[in-house]
DNA sequence: CAGAAGACCGGAAACGTTTACGGTCGCGAT
DNA sequence: ATCGCGACCGTAAACGTTTCCGGTCTTCTG
């Protein structure tokens, strides 16, 4: 079923059809009416190559799916509630979603040229933002449409949404000063992922604001997996003054820690507190209940994808869209960032750190 | 850049650099060669929509994703591995893959058919098959390429690469009776997932060829999450003659299982024996470790891709392939299948059963 | 009432490819 | 010398759209 078919069986001409069908001026509305009505009972569906070919739009987006480097939601069903919420946001502008995955060993630049090339969509939402992420420059300086989830290190005014890390760690650790804790070993992910680095910078200024010092042998960085919270968790409990409290930024590096401090004999929630990233389903397995943050995931990704359409719309419009915003997490507080055992004592650590000057936290 | 621009600047006529870079006949390899080259140096790239156009086909091969109904592989990276081998696969002949979405509340049937119209594809991987699934229908008579991971309810010569489901419970089943254990539970996905169906057949041949009979207060189907395992695990416990081994055919029902016994006071891989399906990430942070089935999951991705590409080549020729095969998978002896308390007697509750008659298990 | 201004529509040129069809040329066979 | 046959290449017609450009015809304006 041919445009041409379409308009020679309602004696009109094909221009005049695929103005009515694309919701174009220049047609009266009883022929629109009559246009769309032959439409929906032949079934016809433009070809959508023929389309993009002359018009240059594929009203599709890709979301880019990276495999490796992606610590930050490596292991979990992170991404099919995301896309979710991305799918149900897009199909409102009528656009559709394709997910590409960048070959193995390829990295992402090249995998974006070679899209770009192709010409495979009119817009990208990228994820497992880096440090220095030359993707965004690479994108902007072509004039192509994307939204990042996830800030770089560098200001950029590109569009991007990325978790309120600053909120989330600034409020776990007024938690866990509030508990007590003076000394707190944190986990984070190595320098190449963006968000460590402000992890660490919100980290230490809880501690000064605090009147604390800033001991750098309670941060850890690494690959925040299962496999890694547990080499760090046994790392940390290795110091000569180990922490009374873990911060855990990995979405499942809680379950390596865990692991690690029952195998040093010491049960989390009781002996020490430990406090994780996302309350993601590998992590629910935990007991004690891991105290973390709640994340919804399908407003997370419709909020990607709105403000993708704002870029995208107001490219169009010649202006252009500021969309930067941090997305807020919701401490749920539960088992694991308690401490019963008052042997553990850390007002004793904290009056060492503080040399006799009183703190008043919270 | 055009192939109407190259083609000038090598003096060549479009249909013949069109040729040479499609490695047709027709063209002699020493121009053949320059056009190679000049396509290289000037970064050509043929647009792929005005070949789609003229061609009809797209290079590109769909991954189907449904959020829905998936409860085989909810809930854990299970796809991640899996499109890895798929794309290292495809990437040899010269595809692309991209991973659609089914929209929230769109059944499969209408999924495809839309981007049949749309002509989104030349090959489908289809994977979250149910007992009866439309989409195997629709596609094979409109002669669309595809595979699916999973089988159906109904015999088909479709092409699909199913986990060997049979293999899997036999050697599980066979396992616990050789443990002694005499009344098993089984926790299956409900009746519209395929597998479900092999599963207890499966379970119920290994207890006659065991000499036993079948209990089907012991048979429990449900979603096999980690939710459902937990409920289930409940309910079986509250027989009156419990089990004293469960089988759980779901990824992460055994997190659930674990904490629904510990709520009843028993302890897994002592108490009571757990066999989990697949060794995913989610059951790795359980304690004691779970024995389940190791799975290959990149190797299977490829076997997918390879599967596709045979069906559609078989397909230009005007022969047809039959690819269905069962993928093996491996016991994971671990922890959780053993039981360290004797005083649970399997034997016992076995005599009970078989009325006197002996049974030889192994 | 003349002219301008819209509303509505058809014609036709693109968009970038592939591919069927001829045409030329050289060469071996008759 | 003629014929036939490959090898190689150019021409042009598609593939299915969108969109610019005019061309009617109606309606409003002064």
């Amino acid at each position: 079923m041919d445009i041409r078919a379409l308009a020679s069986h309602l004696g009109l001409s094909i221009g005049t059809v695929s103005r009515a069908l694309n919701d174009r001026k220049d047609v009266s509305p009883v022929t629109r009416q009559r246009v769309l009505e032959a439409a929906a009972t032949f079934g016809y569906t433009p070809n959508q190559f023929g389309r993009t070919l002359r018009s240059g739009r594929t009203a599709t987006i890709g979301f880019m799916l990276t495999l490796e480097h992606d610590s930050a939601v490596h292991g979990d069903p992170f991404f099919m509630a995301l896309l979710e919420g991305v799918q149900a946001e897009l199909v409102v502008h009528d656009l559709d979603l394709v997910i590409l995955l960048a070959r193995k060993g390829e990295d992402g630049e090249t995998f974006l040229r070679r899209h770009i090339a192709r010409g495979t969509v009119d817009g990208w939402l990228l994820s497992g933002t880096q440090y220095q992420d030359p993707r965004i420059a690479l994108l902007s300086e072509r004039g192509i449409p994307f939204v990042t989830l996830g800030r770089t290190g560098e200001v950029s005014d590109h569009a991007w949404i990325d978790l309120d890390f600053e909120g989330l760690v600034s409020e776990a650790m007024s938690l866990l000063l509030a508990e007590g804790h003076r000394r707190i070993g944190l986990v984070s992910p190595p320098a190449t992922i963006n968000y460590s680095h402000v992890v660490a910078a919100t980290y230490q200024k809880a501690l000064i604001e605090a009147g604390l010092q800033v001991d750098g042998a309670l941060i850890h960085y690494g690959e925040t997996d299962e496999h890694d919270g547990e080499a760090a968790t046994r790392e940390l409990l290795a110091l000569e003054q180990p922490p009374s409290a873990l911060l855990l930024m990995g979405e499942t590096a809680p379950v390596g820690a865990y692991r690690a401090l029952r195998g040093l004999g010491r049960e989390p929630g009781r002996d020490i507190a430990v406090v994780g990233l996302r309350d993601n389903p590998t992590c629910q397995a935990l007991s004690p209940d891991l105290t973390c943050f709640n994340l919804d995931l399908n407003a997370l990704g419709s909020a990607l994808a709105r403000g993708l359409v704002d870029v995208i719309a107001s490219k169009e419009r010649g202006s252009s869209a500021r969309v930067q915003m941090r997305w807020p997490l919701a401490l749920r507080l539960r088992e694991s960032h308690k401490i019963k055992s008052v042997e553990q004592a850390p007002l004793r650590v904290a009056e060492d750190y503080n040399k006799g000057q009183r703190v008043k936290v919270r």
